[in-house]
DNA sequence: CTCTGATCATTA
DNA sequence: TAATGATCAGAG
């Protein structure tokens, strides 16, 4: 992200940030780059987040990466979400670090998930494996928030698992746990640790571990999406 | 160092 | 081949 177009003023509306995902929608990453002039990185093995830092910056985000929504003043969330050919979303999706450590830990209405969850702008990027940065392209937003029985269920997940870990049972905390929200490891690489407390109350060392949501989750909003559209 | 942006790579 | 575990780069 060394050479891209100076800063953008952050949309000052709803209707503003759908106006500027519409003047993306349908355009390989080939021709964004032509037209703000700046280079792609060959793939992504070494810049892993480049649509997602690239999406925030050409729609104008400003969150920075503080633990709050990407546009702070319209509290929208910007998530990319790499979709395959046949309309199949890819890859879990990260949505935050799981607090480990007492200070951190708060309430579902509290919490870093829910102020990223409650509302959330999905931007589809049409990708294969295989396919080269170069042509993959941005597809239609969808801005989103979670009904009820979502937000109950994402509200679930969150206790269960904040639960676990109070009570210092992260060590047998697995991926497989969780309706939609998942907790794996979110670090530099495995040497990478940071403090919690185990069962006996001892302050232990443990690698860092994110939420995720599963791949099925967002594959429903997606299909729900196109099914409404039209 | 921690958290953001995530996808890569290996296992089951 | 999907799910789990591991990892990469940048900002502050």
């Amino acid at each position: 992200m060394t050479d891209l177009p100076q800063r953008i003023h952050p949309p000052s509306s709803e209707a503003e940030l759908l106006q500027r995902c519409q003047l993306f929608a349908g355009l390989q990453l080939k021709q964004i780059a032509q037209m703000l002039s700046f280079t792609l990185p060959e793939n992504l093995k070494r810049d892993k987040g480049y649509v997602g830092q690239l999406a925030e910056h050409i729609l104008g985000a400003n969150a920075g990466n503080l633990a709050q929504p990407d546009f702070v003043a319209l509290d929208i969330e910007l998530k990319t979400i790499p979709i395959n050919s046949q309309g199949k979303v890819m890859e879990s999706t990260y949505i935050s670090m799981v607090p480990l450590s007492h200070e951190k830990q708060c309430s579902w209405r509290e919490s870093v998930v829910y102020a990223k969850l409650k509302r959330v702008l999905w931007l589809p990027i049409e990708s294969e494996r295989t396919m080269p940065l170069s042509k993959r392209r941005f597809g239609q937003a969808i801005l989103w928030q979670p009904a009820e029985p979502i937000l109950n269920a994402l509200q679930a997940d969150y206790d269960y698992i904040l639960e676990k870990i109070v009570v210092g049972e992260l060590q047998s905390l697995s991926a497989s746990e969780g309706k939609y929200l998942q907790v794996r490891p979110k670090a530099a690489n495995r040497q990478a640790l940071t403090e919690t407390v185990n069962a006996d109350g001892e302050v232990v060392k443990t690698l860092p571990r994110g939420f995720y949501l599963r791949p099925a989750f967002t594959q429903a909003i997606i299909d729900d999406w196109r099914q409404n559209a039209y």
